[in-house]
DNA sequence: TTTGCGCTTTCCGTTACGTCAACTCCTACG
DNA sequence: CGTAGGAGTTGACGTAACGGAAAGCGCAAA
């Protein structure tokens, strides 16, 4: 029983073409040639390009895959390494992605030149952001705590989602408005919006003083709180944090 | 005020070979070229050298590069466009891995032939699997949660972080003995586990008896949980669901 | 004069094939 | 018996962004 390099790629559903690629880089010869020069392939020869085919999928590269069919390398220490580059590579472009989130935020900072405090409304403020927020790192260190927060956000729907994302972008312009007309953060008008900040914080945790200031903080030090402070108004992240520090001693301690 | 082509290849950090590339494909011709063929760059050369550095390091094509120099198109449109390709790319190798690491466990699970339940001891069980635990869609979904977790991570040691892992999976194997030898989930031996689990939790967050349930019921839904599981022994996340939904009836209700 | 540096052009190699182009072989049809 | 068609073949070029090697030219010091 033999099959013809049109069977083959039928049943296997790669093209005639990859088939021959495979036979000239030597990975996966026919069975034999018949005299017409036509490639022939048996049973053998599917089960190699099955295995070919599954490693494909899993992202090796035909040499290594040649090197584990040929060599009789441990298939499983392969994949692990092979997935050691997928996460590198993840990460990078995780990386990547922020940076040119950051990149993109900074160009629109410039563009309109005005050196005042400025507000940028929230319209588009948001978009090609949210997806980009997390490091990959400490994403991994804590799977139940965000193994609940991924099971409280699955049972949101896209509407709900987005509206909580208007909320947080309305709440940071009425801070920001706070700030661009020099009321101290321990108006009790800013207090109150940190308030209503804490309030939605307690839904799925209840921070104390020292949390709370160590929160206000982050929203300072990391890049992407950082970055989102700052496409809203200049100095919003530090204003935000005082506020919340003065939040904190007033009424967490 | 002009530079020869390694001027520009030391002040920049390209390669000669890299700036011969760009004036091969129109990206980046030199200001005039000398009567002996030597290429020659001024200052608006450096500029635009400087231009199409930055966009490269954000990863864009040099053709895209290009089209936006030389067509005035908007940049942060192109950096929109190109952001949303690199979250796509990230999430396709994010999968990627996740399948890798499933086909690790599966080919592990075959390669000890016995029919008996078995149970896995941790030794390398958890290497270059831990970085890819998560979703990249639900982990966008709640910033705040997901900054305390990473907060309260940036306070661990790596040793910090190894030992509680090894301690997840003792407490792994210990169910997995349990079920071995069938003993049923409300036996209080297999209770005080689960506590001890319950507790861990509570060191963050404090279920109540649905929320413990539905958190057994992920460990057998998501693949990440039900593959670390199914390395322990096979069934053993269902085991896990069972006994934490008899704790979650006996002490949380 | 020779050596050597800096520069040039040209070409091959990298991945995993897709896409022609030109050619052969075999079968069916008129 | 000629020919159209289908299935197969080899060969070559193209992809992105260069790296590296080979071979040659102009100029200056030793």
């Amino acid at each position: 029983m033999a099959w013809s390099i049109a069977d083959v790629a039928r049943m296997s559903g790669v093209t005639s073409r990859t088939l021959r690629h495979y036979d000239e880089i030597g990975l996966l010869p026919p069975a034999w040639i018949g005299g017409n020069g036509h490639r022939h392939y048996e049973e053998a020869e599917l089960l190699r390009l099955q295995q070919i085919l599954l490693m494909r999928e899993l992202g090796l590269g035909l040499r290594e895959i040649g090197d584990v069919l040929d060599n009789q390398l441990d298939q499983v220490e392969a994949l692990r390494a092979h997935h050691q580059r997928l996460l590198t590579e993840r990460d990078r472009l995780d990386t990547l992605a922020r940076t040119v989130s950051r990149t993109i935020a900074e160009l629109q900072k410039e563009q309109d030149g005005s050196d005042m405090t400025k507000i940028n409304r929230p319209e588009k403020l948001f978009e090609g952001f949210d997806a980009s927020r997390h490091e990959s790192k400490a994403r991994d260190k804590w799977p139940q705590e965000w193994e609940q927060s991924k099971r409280y956000a699955d049972t949101l729907t896209a509407e709900d989602h987005e509206r909580m994302q208007r909320e947080t972008t309305a709440q940071m312009v009425r801070m920001a408005e706070f700030m661009a007309v020099d009321i101290p953060v321990t108006d009790p008008a800013v207090q109150a919006e940190v308030d209503a900040h804490y309030q939605g914080i307690c839904r799925f945790w209840t921070p104390n003083a020292a949390a709370f200031k160590g929160l206000g903080q982050t929203y300072v030090d990391d890049q992407q709180w950082r970055s989102a402070y700052d496409r809203i108004a200049e100095g919003l992240a530090e204003y935000q944090r005082d506020a919340m520090a003065a939040y904190a001693d007033a009424r967490l301690s």
